[in-house]
DNA sequence: GATGAAAATGGATCATA
DNA sequence: TATGATCCATTTTCATC
């Protein structure tokens, strides 16, 4: 599927995506038109799918961040998933198996922003949240197979 | 904190890392070395806290997501968090209020390879799995505040 | 597929507003 | 703090292996 080469561009754009195509081809010992192939093809075959940018939330205002797991009433899962999506403050939302349909990540300024995002579903979904206290794992890539 | 243009500059750059610093510059509607400028101050006061590339995990061989909530036993809170940082196959773990102390995103190929990892923390903790099923929320940022 | 050289494009610096 | 001009570096293309 992806060759030792790949995986070690993978590796090193996962570190630094705005990286030169010059350093990031010496850095996997190739030049720089084959690396420009490469990556080219990456991207083609669907395996990148994008070079986004890490932001601290902190620095954009949001010091609360929170894990809702939201479990929508009965014939409200379609009107709640739009909810969410619509939301600037989820930054992240997960449809999953069990009782509580959706994992959403939201980012607050402060509890009560929290509370009036939470009361805006109240009708329609039960919620559970936890605060995030720290990150123990930053995003990152998992292993790359062989 | 940030003003128009940082916002449109971080913008760009959550739509696609890899531009290039002129058409950057060209789309914020700034010259070059301006748009420059911006961004290494953006860096430097730790807004911007790295670019990476973003992967389809189905791309690699990671066939299912979960998202496991996980209670350690008594005294194994550490030992726990240790395990998880070390595990490839998590990609992001928080650490939270309440009764569970991390949520965990695992990648695994199949349900062996979930059921295997669970296993081996099941003797210092209790976990609760939700398995992915969609992505209502691409991971993005969240509206940047005035 | 990968390479090397040439053409085209982009980035960094500096003087200036 | 932003700009435009300059020079230097990088990226892309293309012919070749």
């Amino acid at each position: 599927m992806l060759d030792d080469i790949d995986r070690k561009l993978l590796g090193i754009l996962s570190a630094n995506a705005r990286i030169s195509l010059k350093e990031l081809a010496a850095e996997a010992g190739l030049s720089s038109p084959s690396t420009a192939e490469r990556l080219r093809k990456l991207d083609e075959r669907g395996v990148i799918t994008g070079y986004t940018v890490d932001v601290d939330p902190r620095m954009l205002g949001y010091t609360l961040q929170a894990i809702v797991r939201v479990r929508p009433l009965p014939g409200q899962l379609h009107i709640i998933e739009r909810m969410i999506q619509e939301m600037p403050h989820c930054v992240e939302c997960d449809k999953v198996t069990g009782d509580d349909c959706f994992v959403a990540r939201i980012l607050v300024r402060n509890m009560e922003e929290l509370d009036g995002l939470l009361d805006g579903i109240a009708e329609r979904a039960q919620t559970s949240t936890s605060l995030v206290k720290s990150t123990s794992v930053k995003r990152r890539l998992p292993a790359l197979l062989p």
